[in-house]
RNA sequence: GGGCGUAUAGCUCAGCCGGUUAGAGCGCGAUCCUGAUAAGAUCGAGGUCGGUGGUUCGAGUCCACCUACGCCCA
């Protein structure tokens, strides 16, 4: 029935040839064509850039696990496919770097549809490596995935766009990027970082602008008036971006004066005042920032232009407040030009958009015949800086090291600029998006209202666009003068639009530029050159991976929002964001109901893996070395897979040997025995263990169930349980450790425990017990951890449903993976046996701390052991197991102590918990007063609470009447016994060594060496021996050893003679302890 | 600078509504047990629970501040 099984199994060779058979019996399609009751699945998908690394295969193994316990509970699984981020800076940088380009120009003069058909290309290499490694770590998904790239794809994100642009949440507006005026183009923040430096000497200059004595409209300023004639003062580090101010920052809260110095009048922050004015400055009056707040001054320079806008110079030149300010340097009056930096202070005040320098990093002109019209932006500074002292309206300039950022390509300083840019108005849904965050179950908890919802909370609109190339086009088409705008939703409407089939058109760049179209009205219509941000692509999926609303209407209906999602926490502002606030934005619901968001992975250090830092440790080393089962139980088992976690080849070995080893040795152990045996399950058993819940098919069986049996059975349906109510909280890790813990018991209690049933030799009712027992619990054990380590558990399966061996009984699936998830036979948990079996091992335990005290092996059997419990349920239920005790601690009797036994002393503690909420201020004196109990009066207050009744005590002079359950009580020893306590619970030996147990102990130690002496001698387990034992000093006690137990020494070993003599040459001889000396043992095979 | 998270034994991590002597595994040392086991048991060494202050009869746990690290943002 069962394949032989090896002990020193190597698990990657297994999940090797059980990959070759899933791929040949095509498990994988049948496991993903299964299943009735829908449950939908979003992927996240990677960016095919780069190789998957570990942080990979944390992801994927727990979007796997959750989709197999589905899967197993008879779900149907919507979008359990892979999906392809294509998009994106990152794969065009790479190709940049293997053509060795420079930045966009070189792209253009290579040609954009060259450079395209390149990522394309270098997308779908990455992606290949990726099947591999997917396929590998037992990811499954159908590899009949999306593609961001896709044609289809992109017209769903136009659909999109569309619905969005019909609603007024498409707009155009400034945005401040970093930008080259060398290379011509805006840098990513990565590039950015790259280029930066913090050591940059660049001038420092103080300003000064005079107030003109009038307030802005709707904005008086109380100290209009009084303030004429002085100077505001603003200290920069950019003299060139001052023609571009328009405002003045105050902090709303700080103080603020008017100081004179040098015949001038000043405002700016009381802080300040000495490190910019020096010592000599005298304070006139002090006002806070809010009382400046509409107060105007003149602009340095006028004429300065805004191009493509009619700014509004009216609502200029002004002081506002904002957060921004600080008052760590400067004058605590901020500077503030939109275009250069201040964008986002520019837009909260309604301040217009002024520009002094263009693109290429030239001052422009408009302002006037000025020396620095022209000039490089940075060059520029010394000459405006002399200008504004000619005019009087410097204070003072000097030089200041600090942070600027410069091209990582060409080294050129970089500019902060405003750039036209296309954005969605998620901030008009702010409402919604956070209301409908309050929808989703979060794993771990904290992200709703912590991270994803603070995100939420400070919501800014979405800058969608990117001037790039290998991206999802904007459907954006504008006339020549942008008078005119139309945003084209499907290939349907442009196709109507340029009258003709636009069938084999590549969306792409720079394909879908040459379509353009005469707009009688309007002229030339061209698409604006920009393409998406790709986090729109990868957030739109759940449109546009089903091509909604072109195709699958009912399938998108389906699948909206997902049942599951799982990411790792950068997501929150990644994924997670963009999901989200698209599907609020379209259908005003979430997109995914449970999302378990994925800490990251460090190295042993507690340091993110890097390529730079070297300290990058790849899958492929972990899962050639351990496999993949190791590996991922260890993801699950190890650590809740919120927290950050670090990683080490150590741990996943120790996982390995903690769990799968011991599995597979209990396993190993079974088929073992049951092929001596010629054991096999009858179909019903089978069928039970393999697809339903544990159950018996006889009632004879049930009759001969130990209560050990019963445990096992017990505690098995109790992990079905408490699993399955765990997966469906989508809390993992505490599934993974409580199958740890039942695995761990069933072999070092259960098998421990239950040996001899297998090894005897009568074939009873008994022995059909421990079979059915342990068979039953390994193959439902099987389906519990298919989901967590789907090798092993379809090894294991296989053989025991008795497929290896090509002789399956009973009618059951061919691989775990399509077995049904047991349930629970509610007939067979039982907490009582649970709770005494947990009492039975603390009291072993505590016998064998005793032991060690006295120094009693625990070979030598000992006469007695008392024992005594915290209460009379516990002391019943260890009486339960009594033959396990006494078997296990090597005793011959066990006496149970109550609180009657006067050898016992007791002390006594206050359970705090009950009475420290009661007593609050009494607790002291009552636990001294409990403390203080002893004799005769302890006996009688240790019986009072055994006996359930309430304990009268005088504390601090009152009487208490303390009820049963407010009093804990401790025994102490029983004097000269060996002893040990915890728990609630004391053991005591007696540790008198009777002739007798002396020779019973020098019998088992015999017994003991002779199995030694066979394992060594490299005999099979069956076979039988002749075995000669001889001591030269202590022949005495062999002799009356072996008079009263030879025939127990015989039946031990197998030996079918036993001769007191020196073995004959030929024999395996050992030479052992023995009594207080030695003897010589030998063993020949008959 | 802001937000969120983390900080407990040499290492990886538990620790519930605040409660009694802070636990597990690994590693180390000693002893024991074992005809499934690369295993297991017992004992031991190893902890100012990141720091300071507060609330409380009582704080690893709650509060405030600080420090370090991680992530996200500016």
């Amino acid at each position: 029935m069962f394949k032989p099984v090896a002990p020193d199994v190597a698990f990657p060779r297994l999940e090797e040839e059980i990959l070759a058979w899933w791929h040949a019996n095509r498990v994988v399609e049948r496991s993903l064509a299964g299943g009735e009751r829908p449950f939908v699945f979003y992927e996240g998908p990677p960016t095919a850039n780069g190789r998957p690394g570990l942080h990979h295969v944390i992801s994927r193994t727990f979007k796997d696990v959750i989709l197999r316990y589905r899967a197993m509970q008879g779900h149907r699984i919507i979008g359990r496919r892979e999906g392809w981020d294509t998009h994106g800076l990152p794969v065009e940088i790479e190709i940049e770097k293997k053509l060795g380009f420079n930045g966009k120009p070189d792209i253009e003069k290579f040609g954009i549809a060259e450079f395209n058909r390149l990522c394309r290309e270098s997308v779908w290499e990455y992606i290949q490596e990726w099947k591999t490694f997917t396929r590998r770590i037992a990811y499954w998904v159908d590899e009949n995935g999306y593609y961001t790239y896709d044609n289809k794809y992109i017209e769903s994100l136009w659909w999109i766009f569309r619905q969005l642009w019909d609603r007024g949440l498409l707009f155009r507006d400034y945005k401040v990027t970093m930008h080259c005026p060398r290379c011509g183009t805006s840098l990513s923040d990565h590039e950015v970082s790259l280029g930066a430096r913090d050591d940059v000497d660049d001038p420092s200059v103080y300003i000064k602008f005079r107030v003109t004595g009038e307030s802005a409209p709707g904005c008086a300023s109380p100290l209009a008036a009084d303030l004429q004639g002085a100077f505001l003062l603003a200290w920069t580090t950019t003299p060139w971006t001052l023609p571009a101010n328009v405002a003045l920052a105050v902090q709303h809260g700080a103080t603020y004066v008017e100081a004179h110095a040098g015949g001038e009048r000043y405002v700016l922050a009381e802080a300040l005042v000495a490190p910019v004015l020096g010592e000599g400055a005298s304070i006139a009056r002090r006002f806070k920032g809010n009382d400046l707040v509409g107060l105007r001054y003149e602009p340095l320079f006028t004429g300065v232009p805004a191009p493509g806008d009619t700014p509004d110079l009216e609502t200029a030149y002004r002081v506002v407040a904002d957060e921004i300010v600080t008052l760590d340097d400067g004058t605590g009056i901020v500077h503030i030009a939109p275009a250069y930096g201040d964008l986002e202070v520019g837009r909260k005040h309604g301040l217009p958009t002024l520009f002094s320098v263009d693109l290429n990093g030239m001052v422009m002109p408009g302002l006037g015949d000025l020396p620095f019209i022209g000039k490089f932006f940075k060059e520029a500074d010394p000459d405006i800086t002399r200008n504004l002292k000619q005019r009087g309206l410097l204070l003072k300039s000097g030089r200041v090291r600090h942070y600027y950022p410069f091209c990582w390509r060409c080294g050129t300083p970089l500019l902060y600029y405003a750039k036209r840019s296309w954005y969605i108005k998620t901030t008009a849904f702010k409402d919604d998006l956070v209301a409908n965050n309050q929808q989703i179950h979060w794993v771990p908890e904290h992200i709703r209202d912590g991270r994803f919802g603070n995100w939420l909370e400070n919501n800014i609109d979405w800058a969608i666009s990117r001037e790039r190339y290998w991206g999802t086009p904007l459907p954006i088409w504008i006339n020549a003068d942008g008078s005119h705008m139309e945003c084209i939703g499907s290939l349907a409407e442009l196709e109507a639009k340029v009258g003709r089939s636009l069938r084999d058109l590549d969306l792409h760049r720079p394909y879908v530029d040459e379509i353009t179209w005469e707009d009688p009205q309007h002229g030339l219509m061209r698409r604006i050159p920009d393409v998406a941000d790709c986090w729109y692509d990868s957030g739109s999926m759940p449109v546009a991976q089903w091509h909604y609303p072109f195709e699958n209407q009912d399938l998108f209906e389906a699948a909206h929002p997902a049942d599951y999602i799982c990411e790792a926490v950068d997501q929150t502002r990644g994924w997670f964001y963009t999901l989200h606030a698209i599907s609020t934005l379209l259908f005003d619901r979430p997109a995914f109901n449970n999302v378990i968001c994925l800490g990251h992975i460090l190295d042993e250090h507690g340091i993110k893996m890097s390529k730079s830092k070297g300290n990058v440790i790849q899958p492929e080393e972990v899962i050639d070395a351990y496999g993949v089962d190791a590996l991922r139980w260890y993801l699950f088992a190890a650590a809740p897979p919120g927290n950050a976690r670090r990683f080490s080849l150590g741990l996943v070995n120790e996982s390995l040997r903690k769990f799968l080893l011991t599995l597979w040795n209990t396993y190993s152990f079974f088929v073992t025995y049951a092929t001596l045996d010629g054991w096999r399950p009858s179909d019903e058993v089978l069928r039970a263990a393999a697809n339903g819940s544990v159950s018996f098919p006889t009632p004879e069986l049930r009759d001969a169930l130990t209560p050990t049996d019963r445990w096992a059975l017990a505690a098995l349906n109790a992990l079905v349980r408490d699993v399955t109510r765990n997966f469906e909280d989508y809390e993992v890790y505490p599934a993974a450790r409580a199958i740890e813990q039942f695995v761990d018991e069933l072999s070092n209690w259960y098998v421990r425990r239950n040996r001899r049933r297998f090894w005897k030799s009568e074939a009873d009712a008994d022995k059909q017990a421990a079979y059915f027992t342990l068979y039953t619990s390994l193959l439902t054990l099987t389906r519990l951890i298919a989901p967590f380590t789907p090798f092993v558990a379809e090894e294991v399966y296989r053989n025991l449903t008795g497929q290896t061996s090509g002789a399956p009984a009973g009618d059951v699936p061919d691989s775990v993976h399509l077995a049904r998830w047991p349930t629970v036979n509610a007939d067979l948990l039982d907490e009582q046996l649970v709770a005494d079996t947990e009492a039975l091992l603390a009291a072993v335990s505590l016998g064998r701390a005793a032991r060690k005290n006295a120094g009693l092996k625990v070979r030598q059997p000992l006469s007695e052991l008392w024992l005594r419990a915290s209460s009379p349920a516990v002391t019943e239920g260890v009486r339960r197991f009594e033959a396990d005790l006494r078997d296990e601690l090597n005793v011959k009797a066990v006496r149970y102590l109550d609180a009657s036994s006067d050898i016992v002393e007791y002390r006594f503690r206050p359970n705090l918990r009950l009475v420290g909420k009661k007593y609050g201020r009494l607790v002291p004196a009552l636990t001294e007063a409990l403390k203080a109990l002893a004799g005769e009066p302890a006996r009688a207050v240790a019986h009072a609470v055994e006996q359930g009744q309430p304990v009268r005590l005088a504390v601090n002079g009152q009487e208490l009447e303390l009820l049963p359950e407010e009093v804990l009580v401790e025994s102490s020893a029983p004097a000269g016994y060996a002893v040990a306590e915890g728990d609630g619970l004391i053991v005591a030996l007696n540790t008198t060594v009777t002739p007798e147990l002396r020779l019973e102990g020098a019998a088992r130690d015999l017994v003991r060496n002779v199995q030694d002496a066979r394992k060594s001698a490299g005999l099979a387990i069956a076979d039988r021996i002749t075995l000669y034992v001889s001591s030269e000093s202590e022949g005495a006690l062999l002799q009356e050893t072996l008079a009263g137990w030879g025939e127990y020494v015989r039946n031990e070993t197998l030996a079918t003679q036993l001769v007191v003599a020196s073995p004959p040459a030929g024999a395996y001889v050992e030479t052992v302890e023995f009594g207080d000396a030695e003897a010589t043992i030998g063993v020949v095979k008959t």
